[in-house]
DNA sequence: GTCCGACCGTA
DNA sequence: TTACGGTCGGACG
C-alpha cells in the first residue's frame, strides 16, 4: 500500500443487524429462506465497487475487505464477564443470514476477515492503523458510533444505507466531541446493549459538556469534586472505577494480531460467473441483471450455486403467516436456532460455518450417538450462591435446559420438589429445595436440612426464566410452565424437545423422553421407577435421596439439552419450522391457561345419576341372571361368550383376534334383532356400566380441591395426524349420542353469573375434503349452504334433495365419513350392515360421480408411498413407514390413515390456530371470556352472562377465519355456537 | 404388580 | 373405513 491508495473496510457484523431491522423483511421466492439483509448487503457492495465514485465517499478503493465479528467471546469478557451479556440472541430469520453475508462476501472476490478472541471493531481498528502508517487512506463502511473514535484526517466512516460520510465534523455535530475524545464520551454513558456501565446519569450531551470543561476522563475523575451539581458530582466519584472499566472495554485494539497482510486487500477484478451464479440462487433478479450487463456476462447460462444456511429456513411448504398480523406468533422470541451459537453470537461457530442444515443436522446427530452420558457427575446445588452461579451462566449462556420433579402427574395438584439445570452436555445441576429427610417417623419426617428456601430459589431463577434473551428448553414444557405459573413465574420464552420431535416426526413411536433418547442418544435413561420404586412400595419424589434425585434429575436435563442439539437443526433441515413456530409452541401456553382454568362440574348431579344408573344396572342384571339361569360376571367377554354361545347356544357372529367369540355390541345387536332377550338386556346393562364406571363414578374424583373444578390434560403431541388428546379426566369423549349419556353433560356447567359458550365447527372435515381434492359439487354445496350429505345422496341416487327418506340420506352420510376414512368396502358393508358387494358398488357409484376424490386418493396414496409420510395444508408431516410393507393388510391400513390424516390433520391445525389467536381477540374485544376446552371441532368457553352476545360473534370470527392467510380455503368454514347454564344445552 | 385385549365413549 | 383414552377382566410374573 501506498500514498493515494484507499482501503474500504466493511463492518460485516455491524451491517447484518442494521440492515435486518432498517429493511423491510425479504424472503426467497421459491423457499421463504430470509434474506432482507443478505439483499440490502450484495447491493451496497455492488454499489460500492462499482460506483464509489458517485456516492458520498466520492473516491474509489485500491483495497478492499469485509470483517466479521468470529464468536461471543473476546479478550473484552477476561477483563469484564457481563460485557454484551444482556445482548439478546438473534432473531430466527436472521440466523441463516450470517453464512450466507459470508458466502456473499466470498462470491464478491472480497477478502473476509475474522479473528478468533476479537470483535470486528479491533480488526477494522488494526487495519485502519496498518494502512494510513503506510500511507493509505481508509474508509470504514458503518455507522457504528463504537468506531468512531477511529476517525481522523485519515480515516473517515461512511453510512452505506444513507449514503452519508462521516468525518471529523459529522462526529462533533453528532456527539459534541472531537473523534478522540469518543472514547472517553463512551466510558461516561455505558452502553446499555453492550452491558457498558459507564456513570449512572450521565448521557452524551452531559458527557459532552463535561469532557469540553475538563478535557478527558482522567482530569474529569480527578477533579470531580469540583462539579456543582450534587447528585452527578456523587455518581461520578462513586463510579470513578465503573468509568474507567468501561473506558477500558470500548477502546478498540489496534494491534491485533492478523492474517492477511495489506496487500492480500487489494482489490481484484470481479468473477461476474461467480457472483452471478450467487445471486441468482439467492433470487436477487434485478441485481443480477445488473452485474450481468456491467461485467458482460450472460446471466442465463449460469447456474445458480448451491447456497449453504447454517439454519436453512422454513424453507417446505406454504409459507405459514410470513408478515401476517398473527395474535399467535410471538413476537419473534429472542432465542438460538440450535446450540453452537451463544449468547449474542454475532458469527457463525466454526461447527457450522460451511455446512448445510441437512449436514449439521446429520453431525449433530451423529456426534451424539457416540457420546457416553455419564450420571454421576452431576452437581447438587444446596446454597443460594452456587445457584446463583449457575443462574448468571444461564443467562450469559443464552440457554438453558430446565426440568422440573415434583410429587405428582397432574400438573394442577403437583407441588415442586425440586429442579434440574443443564447447560453443556454433562454438565447438569439438580437442586432439592423439598426433600424430606429419609429417618422421618411415622409423623412424616422432617424437611431435609441444606436446601435453598423455596422462595429464595424461586427469587433468584424468576429473572433468568422470564428473561427474553434466554431460552429455556424442557421436554412436554406445558407440565412444567402450568407448575411455575402457579408458582408466580410464567416461563419465556422456550424451546420444547418433546413438540420439536413431534413436529419433525409424528408418526408410529412416541416423543417421550426416554423413547427420544434411546433413538437419538443411544442412551438408556433411567427409570422413575429405579429411583422412586413402584406400586405399593412408590415412595413420592421427596423421599428419594439426593445422591440418586441428582442423578436422575440431572440426567433429564441433560438428556433435554442433548436432545434439543440433535433436533433443533433438524427443523430447519426438514423444512419443520412453520410447523413447530406457528402450531406447536404458542399453543403450549395457551393450553396450560385452559388446563389451569378447568371447568365446573356439579357432583351432585353426577352422584344422582350415578345412583339411577346403579338402580337400573341391578334390575337389568336380575333379568340377565334369569334368563341366563345362572350367575355370572357379565362384564367379562369371555364368561358372556361362555354363556352366549355355549350354554345358550346363540349362533356366533365374529371372532376376536385371540379367538374368542365376539360379543361386541354389533353382534348382540344382530342377536337382538333376531329376536332374543337376552343379548339386547346385556346391551342395555353394558351402557349403563359403562356411563356409571366410566363417567358419573370417575368424574367427581377428577374435582380439584383447591379449585373445586376439573382440570383435564390435553398432550400435544399424542396423535399423528396432529389432533390433541384429552386425559385425566378425558374430556374428549364425554357422551352425547344417547339420552341416557347425555345427561352427563348438564353436570357441565357454568360458574355463578356466567354461561357456557359451545363453539363447533360444522362439517369441517368434509370442507377440507372438498378443498384439498378440489370436488367442484362439495365446493359449491358448501357455497349454497347446502345439506351436504342430502347432496350427496342426490347425486349419487338421484333422487331429489326435497322428502329424502331419512335411510337414503344416513347411507350418503356414511360413505361421505367412509370416503375420509379412507374407504374401504369392507369397513362401509360392515357401517350400513349391508353386503359387501352392494357397498362396493356404493363406493363405485361415489367416485364416477366425484372422479376429484379418487385421484386425490391416488395422489395421496402415491406420495406417502414415495416418502414415507403426508402433510397437511399446513405442511404438518404425518409419516407412514409402513406403508410400503409387503403385508397387503399392513399396507392397506396404511393407505388408509394416510388419507385420513391430511384431511384430520389439517382440521386439526384449523383449530390450533384458532385457539392460538383466540385470548388475544377476546382481549382485544374487551371481553373477559376463557376457552376451556377443546373436543376435535368444538371449543368451550365460559363468559359473563351480560358479554356473552358480544363474545360469540368474536369466537365465531376467529374460527371461522382460523386459516387465513397461511391458506385461503375455497370453501367457508362455518361455526355454530350456542350459550347455556350447562354444556348439554349449549352444545 | 403389570400388561394386554376387548369393549365403548367421543370427533 | 380414521383418530383417541378409560375401564374392566384376565393372564402373566
Amino acid at each position: 500500500m501506498k500514498n493515494g491508495d484507499h482501503l474500504f473496510l466493511v463492518d460485516g457484523s455491524g451491517y447484518i443487524f442494521r440492515a435486518y431491522h432498517a429493511l423491510p423483511p425479504l424472503t426467497r421466492k421459491s423457499d421463504g429462506l430470509p434474506v432482507g439483509a443478505v439483499s440490502g448487503f450484495c447491493n451496497m457492495l455492488w454499489k460500492l465497487l462499482k460506483d464509489a465514485r458517485n456516492t458520498d465517499v466520492g473516491v474509489v478503493p485500491t483495497h478492499f475487505a469485509v470483517i466479521f465479528d468470529y464468536s461471543s467471546k473476546t479478550f473484552r469478557n477476561t477483563i469484564y464477564p457481563e460485557y454484551k451479556a444482556n445482548r439478546s440472541v438473534p432473531p430466527e430469520d436472521l440466523i441463516p443470514q450470517f453464512g450466507l453475508i459470508r458466502q456473499a462476501t466470498k462470491a464478491f472476490n472480497l477478502p473476509c476477515i475474522e479473528k478468533e478472541g476479537y470483535e470486528a471493531d479491533d480488526l477494522i481498528a488494526t487495519y485502519a492503523r496498518l494502512a494510513v502508517e503506510a500511507g493509505g487512506d481508509v474508509t470504514i463502511i458503518s455507522s457504528d458510533k463504537d468506531l468512531m473514535q477511529l476517525v481522523n484526517h485519515k480515516v473517515s466512516m461512511y453510512d452505506g444505507m444513507k449514503d452519508k460520510q462521516i468525518s471529523i465534523p459529522e462526529v462533533i455535530e453528532k456527539w459534541g466531541v472531537p473523534p478522540e475524545k469518543m472514547i472517553d464520551l463512551q466510558a461516561l454513558t455505558g452502553d446499555s446493549t453492550d452491558n457498558i456501565p459507564g456513570i449512572p446519569g450521565i448521557g452524551p450531551k452531559t458527557a459532552a459538556q463535561l469532557l469540553e470543561e475538563y478535557g478527558d476522563l482522567d482530569t474529569l475523575l480527578a477533579r470531580a469534586s469540583e462539579i456543582k451539581q450534587q447528585k452527578r458530582r456523587e455518581n461520578i466519584i462513586a463510579f470513578a472505577d465503573q468509568a474507567r472499566l468501561s473506558r477500558q472495554l470500548v477502546t478498540l485494539k489496534n494491534d491485533t494480531p492478523i492474517d492477511l497482510g495489506l496487500d492480500a486487500l487489494v482489490l481484484e477484478p470481479q468473477d461476474g460467473p461467480r457472483l452471478i451464479g450467487f445471486l441468482k440462487a439467492m433470487e436477487f433478479t434485478s441485481l443480477t441483471r445488473r452485474v450481468a450487463e456491467t461485467t458482460g456476462t450472460d446471466a442465463a447460462e449460469i447456474e445458480p450455486v448451491p447456497v449453504e444456511t447454517e439454519w436453512g429456513a422454513a424453507a417446505h411448504g406454504p409459507d405459514l403467516d410470513k408478515g401476517e398480523a398473527d395474535g399467535s406468533a410471538e413476537a419473534t422470541t429472542a432465542e438460538v436456532a440450535g446450540g453452537s451459537v451463544a449468547a449474542s453470537v454475532p458469527a457463525v461457530s466454526s461447527e457450522a460455518a460451511a455446512l448445510t442444515p441437512a449436514a449439521l443436522a446429520k453431525s449433530r446427530a451423529d456426534a451424539a450417538l457416540g457420546q457416553k452420558i455419564d450420571t454421576t457427575g452431576y452437581v447438587c446445588i444446596r446454597d443460594l450462591a452456587t445457584l446463583q452461579a449457575w443462574i448468571d451462566e444461564a443467562t450469559e449462556t443464552g440457554f438453558v435446559a430446565f426440568d422440573t420433579e415434583t410429587n405428582s402427574l397432574f400438573p394442577m395438584e403437583a407441588e415442586l420438589i425440586g429442579l434440574s439445570l443443564a447447560l453443556a452436555p454433562g454438565r447438569a445441576a439438580y437442586v432439592p429445595l423439598a426433600h424430606k429427610s429419609g429417618t422421618g417417623d411415622l409423623l412424616g419426617g422432617g424437611m431435609l436440612e441444606n436446601q435453598i428456601p423455596l422462595d429464595q430459589a424461586l427469587a433468584a431463577l424468576k429473572p433468568m426464566l422470564e428473561d427474553r434473551s434466554v431460552l429455556k428448553i424442557a421436554q412436554n414444557m406445558k407440565f412444567d410452565w402450568l407448575l411455575m405459573h402457579r408458582y408466580g413465574i410464567d416461563i419465556a420464552p422456550f424451546d420444547d424437545t418433546m413438540l420439536i420431535s413431534y413436529a419433525l416426526d409424528a408418526g408410529p413411536g412416541g416423543h417421550g423422553m426416554d423413547s427420544l433418547s434411546e433413538r437419538w442418544l443411544g442412551h438408556k435413561t433411567i427409570h422413575y421407577k429405579e429411583v422412586a420404586g413402584s406400586g405399593k412400595s412408590a415412595v413420592s419424589f421427596d423421599m428419594v435421596d439426593l445422591e440418586r434425585a441428582t442423578a436422575y434429575a440431572g440426567e433429564d436435563a441433560d438428556v433435554t439439552l442433548r436432545l434439543w442439539r440433535v433436533l433443533k437443526p433438524r427443523l430447519a433441515a426438514e423444512g419443520a419450522v412453520s410447523v413447530y413456530e406457528r402450531l406447536e409452541r404458542p399453543l403450549v401456553t395457551v393450553l396450560a391457561r385452559m388446563e389451569a382454568r378447568g371447568i365446573s362440574v356439579d357432583r351432585q348431579i353426577l352422584s344422582r345419576l350415578s345412583g339411577e344408573l346403579a338402580q337400573s344396572a341391578a334390575a337389568i342384571e336380575d333379568e340377565i341372571y334369569k334368563l341366563a339361569g345362572e350367575r355370572f360376571n357379565i362384564g367379562s367377554p369371555k364368561q358372556l361368550g361362555d354363556i352366549l354361545f355355549g350354554k345358550m347356544g346363540f349362533p356366533g357372529g365374529s371372532k376376536t383376534k385371540t379367538g374368542q367369540w365376539s360379543t361386541s355390541a354389533q353382534v348382540l345387536e344382530d342377536l337382538a334383532a333376531a329376536g332374543h332377550e337376552l343379548p339386547r338386556k346385556i346391551v342395555d346393562w353394558r351402557q349403563l356400566t359403562k356411563l356409571k364406571s366410566t363417567y358419573t363414578d370417575a368424574l367427581p374424583g377428577y374435582i380439584n380441591r383447591e379449585t373445586g373444578r376439573v382440570h383435564t390434560c390435553y398432550a400435544m403431541a399424542a396423535t399423528s395426524t396432529g389432533r390433541l388428546s384429552s386425559s385425566d379426566p378425558n374430556l374428549q369423549n364425554i357422551p352425547i349420542r344417547t339420552a341416557e349419556g347425555r345427561k352427563i353433560r348438564t353436570a357441565f356447567i357454568a360458574g355463578p353469573g356466567n354461561k357456557l359458550i359451545s363453539a363447533d365447527y360444522s362439517q369441517i372435515e368434509l370442507r377440507v375434503l372438498a378443498h384439498v381434492a378440489d370436488i367442484p359439487q362439495l365446493k359449491q354445496a358448501f357455497a349454497d349452504g347446502m345439506d351436504i350429505h342430502a347432496m350427496t345422496a342426490s347425486e349419487m341416487f338421484n333422487v331429489p334433495v326435497k322428502d329424502m327418506p331419512s335411510e337414503v340420506r344416513r347411507r350418503a352420510k356414511a360413505i361421505n365419513f367412509g370416503i375420509i376414512y379412507g374407504i374401504s368396502a369392507f369397513g362401509l358393508a360392515n357401517q350400513l350392515s349391508i353386503p359387501r358387494e352392494e357397498a362396493g358398488q356404493y363406493i363405485r357409484t361415489y367416485f364416477e360421480r366425484f372422479p376429484g376424490i379418487r385421484d386425490y386418493m391416488d395422489a395421496t396414496k402415491a406420495f406417502a408411498r414415495e416418502h414415507g409420510y403426508v402433510e397437511t395444508i399446513f405442511g404438518r408431516r404425518a409419516h407412514y413407514p409402513e406403508i410400503r410393507s409387503s403385508n397387503p393388510q399392513m399396507r392397506a391400513f396404511n393407505e388408509r390413515a394416510a388419507i385420513n390424516a391430511p384431511i384430520q390433520g389439517s382440521a386439526a391445525d384449523i383449530i390450533r390456530r384458532a385457539m392460538i389467536r383466540m385470548d388475544d381477540a377476546l382481549a382485544e374485544a374487551g371481553l373477559s371470556a376463557r376457552m376451556l376446552l377443546q373436543v376435535h371441532d368444538e371449543l368451550v368457553f365460559e363468559a359473563p352472562d351480560e358479554e356473552v352476545d358480544k363474545t360469540i360473534p368474536v369466537v365465531r370470527h376467529v374460527m371461522e377465519n382460523a386459516a387465513m392467510p397461511a391458506v385461503s380455503l375455497s370453501v367457508p368454514l362455518q361455526v355454530d355456537a350456542r350459550a347455556a347454564q350447562n354444556w348439554d344445552e349449549a352444545h
